[in-house]
DNA sequence: CCAGTGACGGCTA
DNA sequence: TTAGCCGCCACTG
């Protein structure tokens, strides 16, 4: 059985950064990426993000890109989940993009310090 | 083995 | 200011 590299250990760590975004809180790939220390590879937090998807446990709708934009609401089960699971936390969206963004704006790098 | 793609981000023109 | 290119790392063809 092809086991998996220490690379997952960048994996589980996405994750738990990504579980530990408060309610009607968003973050960025490249907040995560950085926090991580692989800031620059904000790409393998999205990828990493994917192969979240089957984890429920994992709130991957509060990460959105640098522009708060939904990028990756194409990847959910339901183009529509990402941005209603939002506005379930009271995340307001408008035009796949995060309304108030700055503000729901959480840093691991400062606000998990 | 090589080339292209991708839930991104920063820099340069 | 806006638009375009490159760079990072992993996976697929």
């Amino acid at each position: 059985m092809k086991e998996e590299p220490a690379k997952k250990n960048f994996f589980e760590d996405v994750y738990a950064v990504v579980r530990l975004i408060p309610s009607g809180r968003v973050t960025s790939y490249g907040a995560i990426a950085s926090y991580l220390g692989s800031k620059g590879s904000a790409r393998m937090v999205g990828w990493a993000l994917i192969a979240s998807q089957p984890f429920a446990s994992i709130p991957a709708h509060r990460v959105v890109n640098r522009n708060g934009l939904l990028t990756g609401r194409q990847h959910f089960e339901e183009p529509d989940a990402m941005q209603r699971r939002l506005e379930e936390e009271g995340v307001r969206v408008e035009n796949n993009q995060v309304a108030n963004f700055t503000e729901l704006f959480w840093d691991p790098a400062k606000e998990l310090l």
